[in-house]
DNA sequence: TGATCGAATGTTTACGTAAACATATGGAAG
DNA sequence: CTTCCATATGTTTACGTAAACATTCGATCA
C-alpha cells in the first residue's frame, strides 16, 4: 500500500480511501491511484484490514456434510446468497452429532475469521440447550424453535400435512411413515405432523420406521414394509429414503403406484426422473438461504436479533408414484 | 491477551508461547496461563495472528456448485480432509464458466484470507491458458493436464474404457454416449476414451449427445436415443444423466436391461437403489480429496510443486441395468 | 473584504499477535 | 569458584490497514 501511495504520489490514507470507495477523493487522484494499484498488482491484506475493522466479510457454516442432498442444496444456496451479499463462506462439516463436535466446530470457526455462524440441520443434542459462545451472531436452519437464535426453515409441519392428506384423499386407509433420524428436528417435525394429520382424519397411526436420510436406510425400511400386506401408502421423510423404499417394494414385486403409493420430501431435481416420477414436497431452498443470509447480515450490522423463526411455505408436487389404493381401483 | 498476561502475572509473549504450544515454558507457568485464559474466555485473534505469520490455515475452494452430485461429493471430501489437516475451507461457487468469473472468484478468495486454492472441475476456458495470480498455491481437480498446477483426478480414461468394454463384452454392437458439457475436461476425457475404446474394438462410433450433468439433460438425450431403434447400450457420463436416460427409455416402452442397457459414472450411493440398480464406474472421491489436500499443504509449506497429475483408479460396478442385447438373448 | 465552511488530502495512531532480540537464573564443567 | 551454556522469561518491534484528527485550499456569504 505504501508502494502504491508512493507511485501515485499520495498518502497511504488516500489509497485506503480509494480502495474503500470513499467519497472526498478527486476523480483524477482516484484514477492515478487505481492505475498505480494495477501497475503494482496491489491486493489489500485481509488480515490487516480485519484487524482494524473487526469485520471479515465471511460467514461460518456448520453442517453435517453434503451426503444428504437436502443439506447440499441448502449449503449451495447459502453459499450463493452469501456471495451475492459480498460474503464468503467458511465451511465445516462435523461427523458426529455430539455437542462436543458442534462446540469444536464453533471454536474452529470463531478462531477462524468469521462474522457470524450458520448452523444447518442442528440436531437434538444431549444437553437441554446448546450453549454457544456469546458474541458471534448465529442463525439456524432446521433447528430447534426453542433455541435463542433466529431460525429459518421450511414449514415442515405444513409439508408433511400436505403429503399425508394427499395420500388419505386418494382413498388410502392410512399412511406409513419412514422418518429421518431421531435426533433431527426436521425429521421430528415431519413425523409429528404426519401423526397429527392421521389422527385428525381418524385414520389408524402405524408405527414409525426410522432411517438416517440415506437411500440405504430407506431400502431397509422398505423391506420391512413390503412384508406387511396392508401397506398401501408410504411417506418417506426425504426423497433419498423414498428412493430406497421404492426399490425395496419393486424387488418384493409390489408395483408403484398400483399396489403401493410412495411419496417423499425435498423435491430434488432428480425426483422427477425416477421410475415412476416421485410425488414429493418441494422445499424452496433458495428462499430459505436468502432469508438466512439476510438475517445473518442484519445481526452482524445491527446487533442481536430476536430468536424468531421464519417459515417458508413448501409445495406439494404430485407425480406418478401416488395413486388410489388397489381397493378403490377397478 | 494483555489481560491474560496480567492475570497470570507474566508477559504477553509468554502467553503467546503457551497458546502456540512452544517449548521453553515451565509447566507451572503454562498452567497458570491456561487457567487465566479460561477465566477470561480468551480467544486468539486470527486476523492479528495472520497479519504476523502470513498464514491463515484456510483453503479456498472454487467449484461450480453442488447441484452436480459428483462435485458435491468432492467438495464434501475435500472439506473433511482439510479439516483433518487443521484447515478450514472457504468456498466459492461460480455461476458461469467464463474466465472472468473464475478470476473474480480468485480475487475474492485471495482477498479473503486463504493459503491456497483448490479448483474443482475446472472448465475449458476461452483463453488458451487460464492465468492465475501468482504467489498462491493452486491444486486442480478434474482440470486440464496442460495447466501449470498440480492436479489430482480420477482416471477418467480408464473408467470410461472399463464401462465401454463391459458393454461391448456383453455383446452389444456398439455403445451410445451421453457426454457431459463440452467445456468440461472430465466430460471430454470420458468421451475420448469411449471413442477410442469403440475404435479399438472395431465398433461403429455413433454421434455423441451432450448433456450438462443434470438428470433433465439426460432425459432429453434419452428421448432422442429412444427414437432410434438400433440403440441397445448407452453410457452416460454421470449417474444423474443415466437416471434421466433410464426414465426416457422406460417412458418410451423400452425395458432396462432387456431392451437397452444403461451405464453411468460416479457411483453415487443412490445408484444402487434405482430401478433397476445402475451399472456405473465408482470414483473414490475420498482418496482424490486426501491427495488434493496433501498436495496443497505440501505447496503451502514447501513451496511450489511440479505440475504433475495424480490419477486415482476407478472401479467398474456392475449391477442390473446392463445385460446382453436382445439379439443375444433367447 | 474577511470570516466561514466544506472538500481534498496528509499525519498519527491503534488494532493483537509473534518474531527477534535481550535478560535473568541455575546448574554443569573446568 | 569461576565460566559457560541452556532454559525460562521479558522487551521491543513490525505486520498492513483504517479511524481519528489535522491541515490546506478555494468558494461562499454577510
Amino acid at each position: 500500500m505504501a508502494d502504491v501511495a508512493a507511485l501515485a504520489g499520495v498518502s497511504s490514507q488516500t489509497v485506503s480511501r480509494v480502495v474503500n470507495n470513499r467519497s472526498n477523493v478527486e476523480e483524477e487522484t482516484r484514477q492515478r491511484v487505481l492505475s498505480a494499484m494495477r501497475m503494482l498488482g496491489y491486493r489489500p491484506n485481509t488480515a490487516a484490514r480485519a484487524l482494524v475493522t473487526g469485520q471479515f466479510r465471511a460467514l461460518g457454516l456448520i453442517s453435517f456434510g453434503l451426503a444428504s442432498f437436502g443439506n447440499a442444496r441448502t449449503v449451495d444456496a447459502v453459499t450463493r446468497a452469501a456471495q451475492r451479499a459480498g460474503y464468503t463462506v467458511n465451511m465445516i462439516a462435523i461427523e458426529s452429532q455430539t455437542e462436543r463436535a458442534v462446540h469444536a466446530a464453533f471454536d474452529q470457526l470463531t478462531m477462524q475469521a468469521v462474522d457470524g455462524i450458520v448452523l444447518i440441520e442442528a440436531q437434538i443434542l444431549d444437553t437441554p440447550a446448546l450453549r454457544l459462545p456469546p458474541g458471534v451472531p448465529v442463525v439456524m436452519a432446521d433447528g430447534d424453535v426453542s433455541h435463542r437464535h433466529p431460525m429459518v426453515d421450511t414449514d415442515q409441519t405444513q409439508g408433511a400435512r400436505l403429503v399425508t392428506r394427499h395420500l388419505l384423499d386418494l382413498g388410502h386407509e392410512t399412511v406409513w411413515h419412514v422418518a429421518g433420524p431421531e435426533d433431527s428436528y426436521a425429521a421430528k417435525r415431519r413425523a409429528e405432523s404426519w401423526h397429527a394429520t392421521l389422527k385428525e382424519a381418524g385414520a389408524a397411526v402405524p408405527g414409525v420406521l426410522f432411517g438416517d436420510w440415506s437411500a440405504a436406510s430407506g431400502y431397509e425400511a422398505g423391506r420391512v414394509l413390503a412384508r406387511r400386506p396392508g401397506v398401501t401408502a408410504v411417506f418417506a421423510a426425504n426423497d433419498q429414503m423414498a428412493l430406497g423404499v421404492m426399490r425395496a417394494m419393486i424387488e418384493a414385486g409390489r408395483r408403484i403406484p398400483e399396489d403401493v403409493s410412495i411419496a417423499g420430501f425435498d423435491d430434488l431435481e432428480e425426483s422427477a426422473y425416477l421410475s415412476p416420477p416421485l410425488t414429493t414436497v418441494r422445499q424452496d431452498f433458495d428462499v430459505v438461504a436468502e432469508r438466512i443470509v439476510a438475517l445473518m447480515i442484519d445481526q452482524i450490522e445491527a446487533g442481536p436479533a430476536p430468536a424468531d423463526t421464519a417459515y417458508v411455505a413448501p409445495e406439494l408436487i404430485v407425480r406418478q408414484s401416488t395413486a388410489p389404493p388397489p381397493s378403490r381401483r377397478p
